[in-house]
This record gives C-alpha cells, structure tokens and sequence, in this order.
DNA sequence: GCGGTAACCTGCATAAATGCAGGTCATAGC
DNA sequence: GCTATGACCTGCATTTATGCAGGTTACCGC
C-alpha cells in the first residue's frame, strides 16, 4: 500500500542514524530481518540503492545521501509533533510495570530517574518481585516475563536478550577450593539457586543447562537473596551478568558456560496503544538497546 | 509498531487535504474503514481528536490544525523525495496494461497523453480487447478486469465501481415503440448483448439482472461493436454508463434499472514493486478517482 | 586463508492489518 | 421528522507483514 511509503522512509532514516541495519531494527522494535525488506522495498520503489554494505554496517551511497538530507527534513518535523504532543498531551495518570525482581533492582532502577523526569506527571509503579502481576486480570499495564506468553488478549515482543554464568565470591574459593570443569560442582561444592516448586517461570531452571546432576544446597525465591548469599561466600549461582558483573565481591566461574535467556515485553491487547503505556514500552525498549552490551556480556 | 507512526501521519493528512476520510482512503489505496481505524489509531497515540464530523466530511479541530502545519512540513519534505526519484530514477522500458475494451477506449484512452507526458521514456501498452491478457504469464504489467483473481500468484484490489444501464437510440423507438417496463423487453424489442459462449468474464452477463427470459437477437464480444450497432439503431442493450452517456446518439432505458460492477486492479505478486508499475497503478488509480462520478452515474 | 562482524535469504508459523458487507449513528438542510 | 450524506462499528475472512531460526554471503583486518 501507498501508505508504507512513509514508514519506509522512517525506516531508512533509522538505519541511516544507527549506521547498522540490526541496531536500528532494535530502535524500531522490529527484527532485523523486517528491517531489511523495508529497505529493500523503499530501494525497489524508488529505484536506488541505498547503503553499500561493509564490516561495520551501512554506508550510505550517494543516493542514500541524497535522500537522508529529504528525510532529515521529514525528520524535523516530525520530531516538532513529538513535542508538541508530548507537551500538549503531558502524560498524567499511573503506569505500573511488573518486571522480574534482578532486572528491575539491577537494572532498570538506574532508568527510572530519567523516565520519571521526562514524565512528571506520571507516577511510575515498578513492580520487581518474584513472580509477575497477570496483564489479563489488568494488574498492571507492562510485564517484563521471562517466557512468552502464548495465550491471553495480551501482545508480547521480544524485549532483549540476556546472558547470564554462574559466579562465586573468591572468599567461597579459598574454603571450597576452585572449579575447573562443569562436574566439579558435583562434588565437594555448595550450590545456590530457585526452589523447584516456586519457579515463576521454567526459564529459571538454569543448573540443567550447567551441567546434569546438579543439587542446590541454599534455595530462594528471590534472586537479591541468593546474588548476597554468592557474595557472602555461601556457594556458587547463576546470575545475569547486568548482575554479576555489577557486583564486585563475585567473579564468574567457568565464563565460557554463558546461558542465554529472553525477556519479553507484554502488554495488554487493549491499552497497548495508550500514550502512557506507549510510552513506558518504549523507555523499557531504550533502555535495553542502550545497554545490551550489558545484558549480552559477550565477554 | 513505531514505524507505523509515519504512515498514519500520512493517512492524517490525506484525510485533511481531502475533507472527506472514504475519499482519502481512495487516493491512498485503501478501504475506508482501514482510514478510520488509522486515524483513531493516530488519535489515541496522540491523546487528542484531531476531526470533526460534520456533513460534508471532516473538519479539523485546533489539534488537528496544530498537527496539518507539521505534517505539511514532512510533506514537503517527502515531495522532494518523490521529484527526486522521478527525476533521479527516470522512468524508461514499457509498461503493458490490459483492460477491459471499453474501459479501454472509452474511458482510459482520454487519460493516456497526461500519463505518456509525464514519464516520456516509458512506452506504454494499453490492451484492450475482449478478455484479458495473464498476469501469471506476464504477458502484461497490469490488469484491470471483471472480477476478482482468487489463485494466481497476483495481487488485486477493487479500482472502482461503475454503473451500466440499458441505453437505445430515438430511432430505435421510432421503430420499435417505447418501453415502460422491464417486462416489455421480453416481446417486440431486440436486444444486443455478449456471446454467452464467449464472456470472458460470468460478470458481463447483465441481462439476467434486468429481467429473466430475455434474449438476445444480436451479439458480440465487442462492446464497441455492441455501442455502434445501439447507435444504429439496432436494438436495447446493456451499456457501462460512461459509454452509453458519452454517445450523443444514446438514451437510457428504464434509468432506475442500474447496474453495478467492479472493476479490479492487478498486478504480478513478483512485479507490483516496481517502479513503473507502480506509476501505472497510481495512474489508474488516480483517473479513476478524477472521473468516478462518471463511473458511479448516480442520475 | 581465516576469523569476526554484519547482512541477506528462505521457509514457515504467527500476528497484525486490511477489505468487505451490513447495519447503525451523526450531521444538517428542508 | 424526514432525507441525504458521511462516518463509525462489528464480525469475519483474507491478505500482508512480521518474527524466528538456521544457513549463507559479504566485508575486511590480520
């Protein structure tokens, strides 16, 4: 339809921005894939290419060039209906958001001073706990969850991935004696992890993935708990790494055993178009791509 | 999605350029439900009501007024784009449009010089003739025909409505007295139709919409021929409206007895991309908005 | 040539958008 | 109140877009 003609070029001028046709699907929330049709159907319908590819990413051709200084223009004035909207439509009211207790206290907690800053009229509820509040019965507007969510009038899309490892305080080594392999946590090695019957989620179910046979010895519901039982030298975890690497009292233990797990942003059906739920998506989706060096710890 | 924020400012300001939401939904292509959807889309991301309804159509509130200024600079901004790549990527090779032969003769062919102006390096084929060349086959660009493809590997959408009526010339009453009702054309009157064994398409067979148990004396597979023997004198027949009102030698007969059809714009699912083919549908599109009230014949 | 990084492609399942038709509602002129 | 005109709503079928995963290709530094 005539009418992707803008959305294409909205596309276009993020790739342009970004420089990397994946970083501005994220930035888009769209995957990488939608992102290259979209340009290819704009360079199908306007007849030019656009990028040339190279190591980094995109350089743009001189066509691209060309179109990138119209759509700045675009651009502009769009960015003026931004404005406008936000100031003339100032967002009032409460947003709650439930998200999984690491990622909201180790996290987004250092993302909530700016969105609060930009909203302030909008009181931010952030819900961390172990277990998330049920969109379908509306407690709350947002849920960050482990798993997808497959049924309900609920819209889930992938927020980021993450990664985390098993870590240990080097106060826990000198007692217990360090790890070579995966089967040493077998034996001789105090493990710290969730209570099987309180999983709020089976993502959580990471030791499987660490090696078969694996028992927790010290168990809790909440990873805060368990992240200050590795610190005090109580045994060895998994934790995300935004974790783990943040706190300077753990190491990691075995680094190239890196688990990889999902967060989902889910919304309701309903009021996912609401300007204050669209707008706490998109901060939670902000966030996470200026971070994701952070939450994917490549190394 | 985000990038869906582009479009519906661009179904915003068709909507406030055309005063009307169903004659905006036609120039961008679209249903007019699909244009409501998008402007309450737009309308519940922005937290304001951009129109009101009134009689004529829609009006803009002070919002939407606020919003048009911008929007117009984007348009702007997007004309640019638009000249750029007309200029830029010029037009050139051939395009072949089969269509229906009068729509072909009677209708497009006034429309043909302002199209071959504006792209003087495309050669254009316009086919007309009694049934359709294939898509599938890529023995033409584009299509216009009858009736719906349903299987194939090509795209249509409904171009426009049009009315036909029965239409005979004075000297056909002369001889053959008047008609009155429909009824009166089962004894003492000739009727001029298709070939039943060779309709190209089950939507020219009219006749059974005016009255059952009529039939025809004399047929073709040429509307034009069937035109030129109504202007002769000949007998009754069933005409598209834009020809029976254009021939200075027709009246209608029994005008409340009006038909309606659709005619339906294809394209190859592989091809509909394509510049010029694009050119070719936004032409037809476009001709067919400029002369609905035309096709439609209303009175 | 190898390896790291990014993009592209394809198939397929899923989600979202769209089109259509019918019916109802809103606006105004008469 | 009636009528004409336009918009809105709903349900549902269809179409289109998107996401995902896996595999391949392209770009370059080493």
């Amino acid at each position: 339809m005539q009418v992707t003609a803008w959305s294409d070029l909205q596309a276009f001028l993020a790739i342009a921005r970004a420089g990397q046709l994946a970083r501005a699907a994220h930035v888009l929330g769209l995957d990488a894939t939608t992102m290259g049709r979209r340009l290819r159907r704009l360079e199908a319908r306007l007849g030019a290419s656009l990028f040339e590819q190279t190591r980094e990413g995109q350089v743009l051709t001189e066509a691209g060039e060309r179109l990138l200084a119209q759509v700045e223009g675009m651009a502009a004035s769009a960015a003026g209906i931004a404005e406008s909207a936000g100031s003339a439509g100032d967002l009032a009211g409460s947003l709650r958001i439930s998200v999984p207790e690491g990622f909201g206290s180790w996290f987004l907690s250092r993302h909530v001073a700016a969105f609060a800053a930009a909203h302030p009229r909008l009181t931010l509820d952030l819900v961390a706990n172990s277990g998330l509040l049920s969109l379908s019965k509306r407690e709350a507007d947002i849920a960050v969850s482990l798993s997808r969510p497959r049924a309900g009038p609920v819209i889930a899309r992938k927020l980021s991935d993450y990664a985390l490892r098993l870590y240990a305080s080097p106060v826990y080594f000198a007692r217990a004696g360090a790890v070579e392999r995966a089967a040493d946590l077998t034996r001789g090695h105090d493990l710290v992890g969730y209570i099987p019957d309180l999983l709020y989620d089976p993502g959580l179910d990471y030791l499987g993935e660490i090696h078969p046979g694996l028992e927790v010895r010290m168990r809790s519901s909440s990873i805060n708990a368990q992240q200050r039982l590795l610190a005090a030298g109580a045994g060895i975890g998994v934790l995300p790494c935004f974790i783990g690497d943040a706190d300077q009292a753990l190491v990691p233990v075995l680094p190239e055993r890196r688990i990889l797990r999902t967060f989902w942003l889910v919304t309701h059906k309903d009021t996912h178009q609401l300007a204050r739920v669209r707008a706490g998506k998109d901060w939670l989706a902000a966030a996470v791509q200026r971070e994701r060096e952070i939450l994917l710890a490549h190394q």
